[in-house]
DNA sequence: TGACTAATTTAGAGCGTTTTAAGCGCTGTT
DNA sequence: AACAGCGCTTAAAACGCTCTAAATTAGTCA
């Protein structure tokens, strides 16, 4: 609207072109492929080629050009991440898959689900950017779905346990870490412990059996009290107020997720009861919100780092050594103990 | 370690070659070219290889190959946008760059920073991938350094004030953010309002002034009370308890940021005073935290979704319409009236 | 010195697209 | 008769890199 009108397909400024391999090997007065080899650090090149090579390159600016270079050597090199970019769990995990990816020499392509891409978008992007391996966060596709995808370009699934999946999937034990939970309510000396459930999927069922399982092999089969509930702070509040009507208080309820466990924490200290003093509450997951000192909630951590490195190296066993048998890798999580369970008084 | 040990190097599984431009040809009995030109829906080819064509291509599953497209083409239709992936504010603006980009025809690529990835870093992934114009969301790194980018490629600073910059700038006006609440406080019958600072930087600065300022507006020079505080909780408890010590309690605090905001509600509220009924609290930014039912905190939103507009089509003029004087985009926040603010009494 | 080997270097053919310019068999106009 | 134009199609040359195979140079030893 401003200034010349004449059309700047790519450049936006009037900037000189970028400059190319061709341009480097020439400053030198080498070939390409020689500079080639020198910027891929491959063995070859003596030693004096290498540092006026680098050196050129270093004067001119010179960045390589992934597409260029994915299209003459068929690797991208690039791994597909599809996560939900609001999902601070998922935050964490894209931060260590980072370090992982670059590790072996990868990098990241994030795919991101918001209210109008969903999965089966997220997998076009990733596939059109060519990635060699996929690494889906949270994907509630069905099974057969992953199993497709999985056939064009390897997929590994993380933090969903999949029945009979064909791909490789990467996960904690949440039955395990409620049981951890139970475990620790238990030593602290409580006896009363309720749980309040989630919606319903695979991941809710898990962490139910984990409560059960645990509360049996305290031998507290009959104290055994499972809430309705749901994944929203919503669902805590009304499973705290469900719990106040009863009239009968657990001395320590756990929560499905962290959201419900504040939910519940803001209802039971609206009423007056003192948490921890008078009723233990726990959460899963390890939010960010848990970690907030106006809630410091006990919680699971669901370990991002060991999930995210774990995710990588299924896909590099995948490129790179040929495996073709899909692998499920379930991981322990760990108890995260805060300011919202202490011993039973 | 499990199966056969022949190399696969992007393969995988040992899957059929993806289809090419050069398949889809083979399949009508056309040129590459005319299937180029249907695929990317240009005028030309007649209704009847169109249909064909289309037809071919869904049956052997055609997906282009950005790569060889965009070096083809010289243009990668890819917008570059650097992200602090632990951001909610950030998501939400990336939700809003995708749809905005997609209208115009353009794919993101997203960088994030993380503990172990600077600025820097995310500038060189976005420049490799050939991204056409890139997005720095909240980007810190100092005037002559994003100049310099933008000179590599036209580059859009979001939601930071840059003095002097050599760029393009979206942000919102923060004085008048901030300005809003003081107006909706007076208007509530508050005289007695005290602000909590952040920390330094360009928008602290902006929102303090525009506290300052408000209040003069209103007569209430008298009543100027700023104190210490910072973008985090802990900081909002302290400067809660701070306020609590001086025995001169306001009826409204006005807190620099959500956080900060929330550590003060805690403080307070733990202390035995109503929140709204004693002292109305207002924060800002919007985020997640504020909208907890537990909190239900007043505040005031960036409006995300036009910053990420303009943000995009900023982009548009620079590369489409070869604009080349950089612009400051500077857009109204909005107040959001919640729970935390009452009519004194 | 020449023959032979080892260490470097490079020509050139792709990779899967886009794009330019030319070509198809016509009709219509000079 | 020459040729410009029609609506469509296509051959072939890029794009910036990698990689194979072959060429060149340097080094060693008799």
């Amino acid at each position: 609207m401003d200034d010349l009108d004449s059309a700047h397909p790519a450049g936006g400024n009037g900037a000189t072109p970028r400059p190319r391999l061709e341009d480097v090997a020439a400053r030198v007065g080498l070939s390409t492929a020689s500079v080639s080899l020198v910027l891929r650090n491959v063995a070859g090149p003596s030693e004096r080629t290498r540092r006026r090579v680098l050196k050129a390159a270093a004067e001119l600016g010179y960045r390589p050009d992934r597409n260029a270079s994915a299209l003459a050597s068929r690797r991208s090199r690039l791994l597909g991440v599809m996560v939900d970019i609001h999902s601070p769990f998922h935050a964490e995990l894209v931060e260590h898959l980072h370090t992982a990816a670059e590790e072996v020499g990868y990098d990241l392509v994030l795919s991101t689900l918001t209210r109008t891409r969903d999965e089966n978008m997220a997998f076009e992007t990733l596939l059109a950017f060519r990635c060699e391996a996929l690494i889906l966060l949270g994907a509630v596709s069905p099974a057969h779905v992953l199993a497709e995808l999985d056939r064009k370009a390897p997929a590994i699934s993380v933090g969903r346990r999949i029945a009979e999946a064909d791909l490789d999937v990467v996960r904690t034990a949440d039955d395990d870490g409620v049981g951890q939970i139970v475990d620790h309510l238990v030593a602290l000396g409580h006896r009363s412990i309720a749980y309040v459930d989630g919606g319903k999927g695979a991941i809710v069922t898990d962490r139910r059996r984990g409560y059960r399982d645990a509360m049996r092999r305290h031998g507290l089969d009959k104290r055994i009290r499972v809430l309705r509930g749901d994944i929203t702070e919503a669902a805590g509040e009304r499973a705290g107020r469900d719990l106040l009507d009863s009239g009968d208080l657990p001395s320590a309820v756990v929560a499905y997720n962290d959201q419900c466990a504040i939910g519940l924490l803001t209802a039971l200290r609206r009423a007056g009861v003192e948490v921890p003093d008078t009723v233990s509450v726990v959460g899963y997951d390890d939010d960010a919100l848990s970690r907030l000192a106006c809630f410091d909630l006990t919680t699971v951590s669901q370990n991002a780092e060991e999930q995210a490195r774990q995710a990588v190296a299924a896909a590099m066993e995948r490129l790179e050594r040929g495996r073709t048998t899909p692998r499920e890798i379930v991981l322990a999580p760990s108890l995260v103990v805060r300011g919202t369970t202490a011993r039973t008084r």
